[in-house]
Parts: C-alpha cells; structure tokens; sequence
DNA sequence: GCCGTTTTCGGCCCGACTGTTTTCAGTCG
C-alpha cells in the first residue's frame, strides 16, 4: 500500500475523532502520523514489513499496529468503526478553508445538513444561520471557500500522484511480455498537481496487461475496458487511464501522451510542414512509411529537434528555444551539494537530533547541511542567546564530523508584520545561513506584503527569502504579492530566493523560477525537512526549478562550499559596508 | 496516541485574529 493510501486512512481516522469528540491530543497524534507518513521519501509498507515502522516520529505502538493492518489487509477496522458514524459528505466540509470540526458537527448536528451541496444551499438560503456561531460573514466566507475548493477539485498532489502510480508501474512490469511501462502526462512533466495518471505499456501482447490493470487492489470501479486501453478510479478517488502499444510505439505514444497539448500541437504542426504525420503511433513519411517511433527520440529528430525534456514541454517557448539550440541544461538532483534549510529538535515541530540529520544527510551524499530552526515568533522559537547556544552546538558537532557532511549554523528568522526581524541584527550576523520568512499575517493586502519582504531584504543580514509565497498547495493561496519588486530588491541585495521543496509548498512556483531567472536572482533549492527522513525530499523542489528552466548556475547550493561560503558572506559585507541600515 | 536529560505518568504550543456574541468560541499559523 502507498504511503499516500496510509497516510488519508491515518488522517481520516483524525477528522472522524474529532467530528465524534474524540480526545483532542489523539486527534493530534493521528494527524501528525498521517503528515510525517505523507512526505516520507520512502515506502512505509516496506518499513512496516521490516517492523520499523514505530521508528518514525509521531508513530507508536497503536499507530504502527493500524498501518500494520492497513498494510496486510487494506483495511483499518477503528477507520471503518468510526466511518459508520459520520455521513460521508460531512467529511467533505471538514477540507473548506476557515471551517473547522465545531462549525462542521454544529450544521450537521443541528441542522442535519451532510454535504458540501446541502451546505450551499443552506448558506443561499440562509437557514445555515441557525447555527450556533455563524452569522452572515461566515455564511459568505462558507461560499467562497466552496467556490476555491470546486477550482482545485480533482487534483492530486505530484508526490502522491507518483505514490500511487510507483506501485502500479512495478505490477504491469511483472506482466509476461511487457517491455516498459512509464507514466505519462503530467505526472512525467512533473507538474505539482495530476488530474489523473496516464500510465504507458509497451508489449505485443495488451491482454494481459489490460486485465492486470483492471484486476489491481486500489480499483474501486472500472471505467473503460477494451483490446488496448482501460480506465480505472483508484480508492484514493483519482481515474487512472492506461494504453498499450507495440514496442515500435512506444517513443511516438510517449511523446504524445506525455503533451503537454500545445506542445504537441507545435510539434505536430512542424511535422506537417516537412511532409510527415507524427501519431501516437509513430512518425510515418509522405507515403505513409514508418520512419520511427520506438524512441521518444525519433519524433524531436524527425521535426529538427534536440530532446526536450518533459519538464519543459508546456509550450512556453521550449520548441522556439530547441530550434535556436537554447534549451538550458535543467540542473539535475545530482548536482545539489547541500541543503540550506533544515529543522532539529530545536524547532518546536521537529524531532531530530543534530547527529541523525547529518548522518542522514551524510547517506543522501549532501556535502553541507544548514540548520535553519526557528526564531521565537514561533511556538518555543529561539531567542538570541538560545540560538547563540543552537548555533555552538551545531558547530561543535560539525568540527566532529569533519565535513561529513559540514553544518553551517543557521536559522530561520520570522519575518515580523512590519518587516522587522525576529531577532536583532547582531544575533544573526554571525551565522552561515539566515532563511527570513513570513508565517502570519497571511491575508494583507500585497502593498504591505510586498514591503514588509522588502524591508526585511534590505537587513542586510538575510542570504535566503524562504518559501517566498506562502501557498500551500490545495488548501491555501500564496498571499498577495509583488513578486516583481520582491525580485528586483533581492537581486539589488544579493538575497537569494528559496525552492521549498516540501511536496506541499513547492515555493517559489515554476513561474517563479523563470522569473528569478529573468531578473538575475539565484535560487536555493531546499527541503525545509521537519524530520532526518525528509531530507530525500529534495527532488521536488529539482522538479519544480526544472519546470522553472532552471540551471545549475542559476541554484546556489550546487555550489562547493567553499565557494557557496563566499556568496553567502557577500551578504554580510553589504551589511557592514552600509551601516545604518 | 505519543513521548521522555522534569522519563512510564501526565503533559501535549499558544497567541492573534475574526466573527459572533455580550464575554467568548472557533480557526489558524
């Protein structure tokens, strides 16, 4: 079973407790499982059958025995308990922005209302107002959060799309006769959300590979069945489509599959314009002839073209940029030396200890790790002398381990509503990495965002604005912003821009790396891991500057640190050689 | 239900903000 799968059963199990009045630290508990399970890089069914699945921070002996039973049999006997308590759609309530369990199990309780459509209706017509505790600002703020949620209906984050799909591709690979199963669409150009997957088989023989397809455990109903094709939906409520085509198909149904829609489009329409037809089957010549397709290869050639990678293939230029022999060379996983954003025990929602983040950063080949816990805005956030002592320790450790990897002291300073720092200048100046970022405050209008960021550019003592936006993806929008300016005072400051690479940030955007790009600003791809095993979680944030036509010159931390060391002090130097500020 | 340099019981982040009330509950970060 997919980490995605045990992760929504552990939370679910969080918001039926809580809808029945559950104890609210169990509540906690189950939804902090479900979290670290979430973003785990690795698979839980595998550590489970290990029996270390207790290992995991947040997961005791209850917990691992329910991932244990979610594990072998799929099912989770307290989840279906509780299921047969709460009407599914009250569940569905639960996910609207600014609504929480009180106001879900009022309108339920009182006004028997079991559904975001009943919900709605009860808001139009006001009778949701006969709830305790919602008036006529909340009855708006209700549509409005139906509104936003119908926008993202469907979608499925990139990590659990890729959850899901890993098992799936490794059960059509077993199937006699199948030479590659890969996924396609969106899920290959790696965009942060997945409508749904579309999943690829090369084999002479789909029968099979159909009947595999359809017969999988996480099919809840099938949707489509023929010869060379089927369509499923997943228990985790995604349709999955698979095709099946001849190994001499494959690169040409790949291509095709992969898109995006304009892409193609352009691709096709250039294909035309040198007498060729290029179909998910192949590419074929004026008289009809095969000339290629067993290779994704074979249809950039046919129209004149280098290999585009996926990532890139939006239609926002890339096929402009291949004809001019343009395409950048997407930074790679491999090139990333370090990882400039990381919490211990020191931050209130983390628990690893110095030692097993460098151990495991060490394992995940990281040459430098820097440890950004947070500053006191937070809940038990560092003061000056704590971090002072934070900071001792960490270069204590570091001078042990003999650049094993190396440690730079750092922090992750809150920037405050009025652009001030956290923590004063002098408590900063000293450490290797200063992360400023915004927590609070989210809903201001974008002149004050935007100049409460510049201020805090303009300390002198910051190296990294961290997830620059604030969104998190599917449940909140990035605060109003003028990325623009924000991009023009870095560069003029020398600050860099964070890629946080948590499946759910991925922040800055794509969009925002082609900006950064475009207006001279590095970026730092970095994973802001809540725990050691999150360290593995570095590829998103490639994925995203990928997307973002970003290279490794343009990503700080692929760097040597040395080198790294050097571009992060030009920041202090500014601060000294323009007091005052 | 988890966890432990205050360790096997008894805590578990807590303050700001908002809208609903009439002194506070719910939500969020």
């Amino acid at each position: 079973m997919e980490n995605a799968e045990v992760a929504r059963v552990l939370g679910e199990i969080a918001d039926l407790l809580e809808l029945t009045g559950g104890n609210a630290f169990k509540v906690r508990a189950y939804r902090r499982a479900a979290q670290v399970i979430d973003v785990h890089p690795g698979s839980i069914s595998e550590l489970c059958r290990e029996g270390r699945v207790a290992e995991l921070p947040g997961v005791g002996a209850h917990i691992a025995a329910k991932i244990g039973e979610l594990v072998e049999t799929g099912e989770c006997r307290e989840h279906a308990r509780l299921s047969a308590l709460v009407p599914p759609g009250v569940l569905d309530m639960l996910r609207l922005e600014g609504i929480g369990p009180k106001t879900v199990e009022a309108v339920w309780k009182t006004l028997g209302i079991t559904d975001v459509a009943a919900l709605e209706a009860a808001c139009r017509s006001g009778r949701v107002l006969d709830a305790a505790h919602v008036g006529p600002t909340r009855a708006r703020a209700i549509l409005g959060a139906i509104e936003r949620q119908r926008g993202r209906a469907g979608r499925m984050l990139l990590h659990r799309a890729l959850g899901y799909a890993a098992p799936i591709l490794e059960r059509l690979r077993t199937v006699p006769g199948v030479r590659r199963a890969e996924v396609a669409g969106s899920l290959r150009r790696r965009k942060e959300t997945i409508g749904d997957l579309d999943l690829l088989v090369a084999s002479d023989d789909a029968a099979p590979v159909v009947r595999a397809f359809t017969g999988l455990s996480g099919v809840t109903a099938v949707l489509a069945e023929g010869p060379t094709k089927a369509s499923v939906r997943l228990r985790a409520g995604i349709q999955a489509d698979l095709r099946v085509l001849a190994p001499g198909s494959f690169g040409a149904a790949l291509h095709y599959f992969t898109g995006s829609k304009s892409h193609n489009i352009a691709i096709r329409t250039r294909a035309m314009k040198r007498g060729l037809k290029i179909s998910e089957y192949g590419v074929f010549d004026r008289q009809g002839r095969v000339i290629g397709g067993a290779a994704e290869e074979d249809v950039f050639r046919a129209v004149g073209l280098p290999f585009i990678p996926p990532e890139l293939r939006e239609g926002m230029g890339e096929i402009e940029a291949a004809e001019a022999g343009r395409l950048p060379r997407l930074v790679e996983e491999s090139e990333l030396l370090g990882d400039l954003h990381v919490h211990s025990r020191a931050s209130s929602d983390s628990r690893s200890e110095l030692a097993e983040i460098a151990a495991s950063a060490g394992t995940l080949g990281r040459r430098y790790v820097a440890i950004t816990d947070h500053s006191r805005a937070r809940p038990l956030g560092l003061d000056a002398p704590r971090l002072a002592e934070h900071a001792a320790a960490i270069r204590a450790l570091d001078a042990r381990l003999g650049g094993r990897p190396h440690l730079l002291a750092g922090v992750e300073v809150d920037v405050l509503p009025t652009g001030a720092l956290d923590l004063p200048e002098e408590a900063l100046a000293g450490l290797d990495c200063v992360v400023a970022s915004i927590h609070s405050h989210l809903a201001d209008p974008a002149a004050r965002n935007t100049e409460r960021i510049v201020r805090a550019l303009r300390s002198g003592v910051v190296h990294v604005l961290g997830h620059p936006t604030g969104r998190q993806l599917g449940t909140r929008d990035a605060y109003a912003l003028d990325l623009e300016r924000v991009l023009d005072v870095a560069r003029e400051e020398d600050v860099a821009l964070e890629v946080n690479a948590m499946p759910e940030r991925l922040d800055l955007t794509d969009a925002g790396c082609r900006a950064a790009k475009a207006a001279g600003v590095p970026v730092v791809i970095s994973t802001d891991a809540h725990d050691a095993t999150q360290l593995a979680n570095l590829r998103y944030g490639v994925w995203v500057a990928r997307r973002g036509w970003l290279e490794a010159k343009d990503v700080l931390n692929t760097l040597p640190l040395a080198e790294l060391r050097r571009r992060l002090r030009r920041r202090g130097a500014t601060a000294r050689t323009a007091p005052g500020r």
